[in-house]
DNA sequence: CTGATATCATTTGCATACGAATGAATTTCT
DNA sequence: AGAAATTCATTCGTATGCAAATGATATCAG
């Protein structure tokens, strides 16, 4: 018969019953952080979009500008600035499309495909490091979460 | 007999050996992209940070910017130009800490707290969509794995 | 008390990230 | 063919996010 009362103050402990640390969000954008710095730590001179943008290079081979960022999730101005610092590094080559002269072709320059095949092994140490809280079974379910999220 | 040549042949399959798709750090980082998409398109005015800011700002209380920028995962330099745009618009306000003049204190205005009280539902909802293709438990278990690579 | 340290905040520089507007080239429709 | 719609890329503006340097204030050690 005094249910209620102890329901009210158990309520009560949140008062706004809203927990920004418990949200998605929240955690999705601090798990997001914690990686890109285990990342900077283990690669400092390439940010993980331009990696992701010269392993999908390497994967695809030559590709336009737009289909690349497409295919690494970045909008055409995102792109444009991680492919502009690829090239200012010489990582990249960038060429017009002889029939479609609207497309900018992306390729990997040799020193491009050296680094990659270099930076691979460290990419993988990154995942792992990433997940080192989890099992392997605990790591393949939130990444099989996280894909359907995403 | 043979089994040696068909193990190659999927292997080969993926030239690379290294399936950027299905890193972490990759699937993270689109994650968090459709999650703060949905934040845009159901509240267009404010952005996850500074709605995070606000919502913590409303459960502790008047804090300085440094503790505020911990609570919320925000360096001093993020957390600085955070709570510069919700001043601007009034949502907080900023004053010195008597004794300690270096701190900056910020607390919600009355127009900031009911600016929280008429977002929180809306986030609650856009969690919800957030996790919309997994399963209540899926999306418990995401949650929690999450939070142990966070 | 004073010099060395530490803390809080600010500023600068660089790198995503995206919406919106624009220009150039291509495709589609009639 | 010619007009309308589409696609590719660029530019601008705004907002995180972090490292590094700096200035102001506080604290600590001797």
């Amino acid at each position: 018969m005094t249910g209620e009362r102890n329901l009210r103050l158990v309520e009560d402990d949140t008062p706004e019953g809203y927990r920004l640390q418990e949200q998605v969000g929240f955690v999705l954008r601090k798990a997001h952080q914690r990686h890109v710095a285990i990342f900077a730590d283990r690669i400092g001179d390439l940010t993980p979009p331009q990696f992701a943008a010269l392993a999908k290079l390497a994967d695809v081979g030559e590709t336009s500008q737009n289909q690349l960022g497409s295919l690494i999730a970045m909008d055409a101005a995102t792109v444009k600035g991680v492919i502009d610092r690829l090239k200012s590094r010489g990582l990249v080559a960038l060429t017009r499309h002889d029939v479609d002269k609207r497309r900018l072709m992306v390729s990997l320059t040799e020193d491009g495909r050296r680094t990659v095949e270099r930076l691979v092994p460290l990419a993988e140490d990154i995942t792992t490091e990433t997940l080192r809280p989890l099992s392997p079974k605990e790591a393949a379910t939130l990444l099989r979460l996280l894909s359907r999220i995403a």
